[in-house]
DNA sequence: GATAATAATGGTACCGGTAACAAATTTGCT
DNA sequence: AGCAAATTTGTTACCGGTACCATTATTATC
């Protein structure tokens, strides 16, 4: 009894097409255009194909067609939920229409971001999806040329690489801040990293309730909070802790820009013996799943990043359908979810 | 004033190659082979690639080559962070290696997880790294056949595919039981999902227990917990707590599969008036990081998913180097991370 | 039944790199 | 200087699909 070594090491549409009895051009429209084949040779190529066990190569068909169906992910990292939802977005609307995803991370670097997206433009991917950096004027001709179409997230920068779905960081701040004071807490402070979004959100923050009248509102900027090589907001909730109990007069109300930061921040609060939202009220930023099964439930702003991705992802596939898109931008709405810890 | 469209559609190697005054051979060499090329040469070659904007075609190269430097990584799901730190681990070790990797979701489908893998494999990635689901056996020879390198992950299946970076699941719910019984509980009972990783701990948990000779182990599967198409385990506090609450002789300790649901169920217990862990011991699962920040901090059980992502995407780089595996099958270590909720 | 219109199929070239080998150039050595 | 060895550069073919156009088979029309 002889072991057949089936070394079916690849098949090609060559050898369906022979077997088939037809030629390479027969077998390719059989099918990428079932329409255009007699229903009888169609079914006689597909049966082929399975019997040798054909699985068309993609790299091939995206080097003849220059057409690759993949889009790029570009996410400052993998690390924080923050942007999970809007990765599963992405992915669930591409998948959808038959495209793949590959994700790069930046790690908040420019020199890596540059890497990565000419990593992506290099493998050809049909559309990039990108989380908006602070830098992006100078690759707009770049995409341009390339006729590549982008989509910026999770902001609206005021020069758009392209299109855009996202919010404005600032208007988070704001809605933070309007519900402070719809609460009636008379002073505020918000804790921030120094990431762009979290400082536009502060800044948002400050604005609006200045605006308002709060008698005293600050903001902080959170020292850097990483260790060994890995940022987590969670750690920053005993630093902000601290520097509440520091101060003579403490804020009543204090945002922070992410319920990672929030959720910490009021363990260490009822630690310390202060009690939420009775001596201090706490709001945090996009609706972390934890804080709504928490008990107080936390207060926060929710963003709809599973929209955001799916947007961004339509409008990525309708610029490449040809058809030109209802409009560039596309505003996530923010809504407020008013916990018990304000 | 005629407007100028700067159709700079692309720039190929040959180009680069007439402007330096070289053949597009000694220019693709200047690139992946810069020892094989005159220094002058190359430098020629580099300047006049940057003049023209020249970005190589990674599809071409991958066509030419057979060898995309592209990963694919199939999870379940993007829903939970479970397998986040694994895709991180994943994505780094393969960034530095200059791979990249594209990323499919099963939806815990059999046949949404062919479509993915047959897409991959079409896409001919250089290697696979799949979270392992319970059917495998039969894909083995089609990996073998197309001399495709896999992992299996968050699993060590009793007739892997190909390599494994993971653990025994069952090893985790008997670590689980063997805390629960060292800190003198003398009743358990596990709470799990359907999931088959989740099924395996469960039935560890209660093995060992046994063993140890637990008066009184139970097994809890939960319903689905599917809400509008996303499943949360968070939401399975509520009916764990319920459970709980509806048994004349309630467990002194209770195991849940996922710190999600052992969050949540914390919280729900002492709404519900019961103390944790006076009245009720509670452990999770994961080590999510929500639970090492709340008060009292959730006892789990840390799986470095992290470390298994790295391992696997090494193990697979090893294997593409050519040099022969140290071993096909990596055990992930786990740990009792010993909070104050047990 | 002959011809035109339409549908189905086939032939050829090409996408942009790189492997494999050949040719030319430089270097080392007596 | 002269020749072998080593280095550098060039030539050709090819990877596996698909676009484009030519050809053949089928159907419709008078």
């Amino acid at each position: 009894m002889g072991r057949t070594v089936t070394k079916t090491v690849k098949v090609t549409l060559a050898e369906v097409a022979a077997k088939a009895g037809v030629s390479k051009m027969t077998a390719s429209r059989a099918f990428a255009q079932p329409g255009a084949v007699r229903a009888e040779t169609r079914e006689r190529v597909l049966a082929a194909a399975k019997r040798l066990g054909y699985v068309p190569d993609l790299i091939a068909s995206a080097f003849s067609t220059k057409t690759t169906k993949v889009l790029g992910v570009v996410i400052p990292t993998l690390d924080v939920s923050t942007f999970s939802d809007t990765v599963r977005g992405i992915s669930d609307a591409s998948a959808k229409a038959g495209y793949d995803i590959l994700i790069g991370q930046t790690k908040y670097d420019d020199e890596t971001e540059d890497r990565v997206i000419q990593a992506f433009v290099g493998r050809r991917v049909d559309g990039l999806l990108m989380v908006a950096s602070e830098r992006q004027a100078d690759m707009k001709a770049f995409f341009r040329e390339r006729d590549l179409p982008v989509v910026q997230l999770w902001d609206i920068p005021k020069q758009p690489i392209d299109m855009v779905s996202g919010f404005l960081n600032r208007d988070a701040g704001k809605l933070a801040a309007k519900h402070v004071h719809a609460q009636g807490y008379s002073s505020a402070a918000v804790y921030h990293t120094d990431l762009y979004r979290d400082r536009q959100q502060a800044d948002g923050f400050v604005w609006q309730a200045k605006k308002l009248g709060l008698a005293q509102v600050e903001k902080v900027l959170m020292p850097s909070l990483e260790t060994h090589g890995r940022v987590s907001e969670f750690s920053a909730g005993h630093l902000v802790c601290k520097d509440i109990l520091g101060r003579t007069n403490r804020p009543r109300a204090i945002y922070c820009t992410d319920d990672s930061m929030a959720f910490s921040t009021y363990f260490e609060l009822i630690e310390a013996g202060l009690r939420v939202p009775e001596h201090i009220a706490l709001c945090g930023f996009n609706n972390a799943e934890y804080g709504q099964y928490m008990r107080p439930q936390l207060t926060t702003i929710d963003v709809d990043g599973y929209a955001m991705g799916t947007k961004a992802t339509e409008m990525i596939l309708t610029r490449l359908s040809g058809e030109p898109p209802h409009s560039g931008t596309h505003k996530t709405q923010l809504k407020l979810i008013c916990g018990q810890t304000t």
